[in-house]
DNA sequence: CCATAAATGTCGATT
DNA sequence: AATCGACGTTTATGG
């Protein structure tokens, strides 16, 4: 990994045109030949960047610029860093990251619920996660006590979007003989008070997912064997 | 701007669970306040993170541990970062970014399209551009060539959102008698197949927009003064 | 490689 | 503070 801090100009030229003004600047150079450029604000996001993979040549600056870097990718996108002033510049090894271990997103919520379905009601019962449809898969379908199919849509947070995605679901599984009526579930760890109300005027029953809880459970379970 | 190279590990609590074992890695702790911690690959995304506003506090470790980090924001999400190893530690004043300067392709697809309408269609024509309604302005408003009212969406991208986003307008503006019958039209450089599904099921007409065509369209008319 | 959906999305405008 | 829409979204995953 090198890091450069220069007064440097920056232009892009790719899915859009974007142009910076000389200014002091971290420029960051990973192994995998990445390049992004960093002011001191806005969090995480680089001002521009190149994403791997992509090749960086360096050429001597004419004039008033001591180096221009240009990054360019098979796309042909192209970015070019006019260095007028290197205040740093160092080089370090690092290796290969052994990597992020992530818990509780969407995916593993969708697995507690499937072998927990009585967390949507007494009896409820699994027919299969990720039920295909023309327009994407379910997130779980399955029955509720009374032998109603059921369609769950599952979201970390649950907002609009979501609730009109279950619906789409709905539409769709409610032409189906072999299912219809299927009634709609829309659960998720925290639901945001515009898509409970929608989600409630269209018959979407809601419900909220206790992370812990679920997982507990599950810690439960494996500790009877 | 404060770059250190450390051997460290990271643990995030907050939104979701998260664990970095120790490698070595790059802290940027930016004037915002901000931290991100990088590995050597994948130029935008940091392995972890805390957007400002947040509070840093430094502790010396115990025991293995070099210096102990602990990122807290309001929401109580939390971001500690255990070295083990500091291999450099500079700090750099690069003072406020004068900021980029975008040139998008978007708003001229509108502009362009406004000024060719029979691209949807031998005699359509146009009513006016953002015509507003109470939940926004549709794109475009204007006739097809049978006279019907057509409300077009237009997306670089065509994607479910927008058909949704469209047939929220279609609902609106089929309740204006004076407009009523509205068809619709998803217009976009690109539309992806779920999205054309969509649209078709709900009889909306899809259409590819070539924004070279349209550009080149212009260009000649230009060269006509 | 293409297509799709999730994301600690982020970011900005607007209510 | 919440919502909505755009983003050079990026990133991961499944076909």
């Amino acid at each position: 990994m090198r890091l450069v801090i220069a007064r440097c100009s920056v232009d892009y030229a790719g899915r859009l045109t974007a142009h910076l003004p000389s200014a002091p600047r971290l420029i960051l150079v990973k192994a995998d030949g990445s390049v992004s450029i960093h002011a001191d604000d806005r969090a995480y996001k680089p001002l521009n960047w190149m994403s791997p993979p992509c090749t960086l040549k360096e050429a001597d600056g004419d004039g008033g610029a001591k180096a221009v870097w240009t990054v360019e990718n098979k796309g042909g996108e192209k970015l070019i860093i006019t260095m007028e002033e290197i205040l740093h510049d160092s080089s370090h090894e690092l290796g290969v990251d052994p990597g992020l271990i992530k818990d509780g997103v969407e995916a593993h919520l969708q697995e507690l619920l499937a072998d927990r379905m009585e967390t949507l009601g007494e009896g409820s019962t699994l027919i299969r996660r990720e039920y295909p449809t023309a327009i994407g898969p379910v997130d779980i379908l399955g029955r509720d006590a009374e032998g109603t199919t059921i369609a769950v849509e599952i979201k970390r947070r649950g907002e609009i979007d979501g609730v009109e995605q279950l619906t789409r679901y709905l539409e769709l599984l409610n032409r189906d003989p072999h299912l219809a009526p299927v009634r709609g579930v829309f659960a998720a760890q925290e639901i945001k008070p515009q898509a409970r109300t929608l989600a409630t005027d269209r018959g979407i029953r809601c419900v909220t997912l206790d992370y812990d809880a679920l997982r507990g459970i599950e810690d439960d379970k494996l500790r009877l064997f």
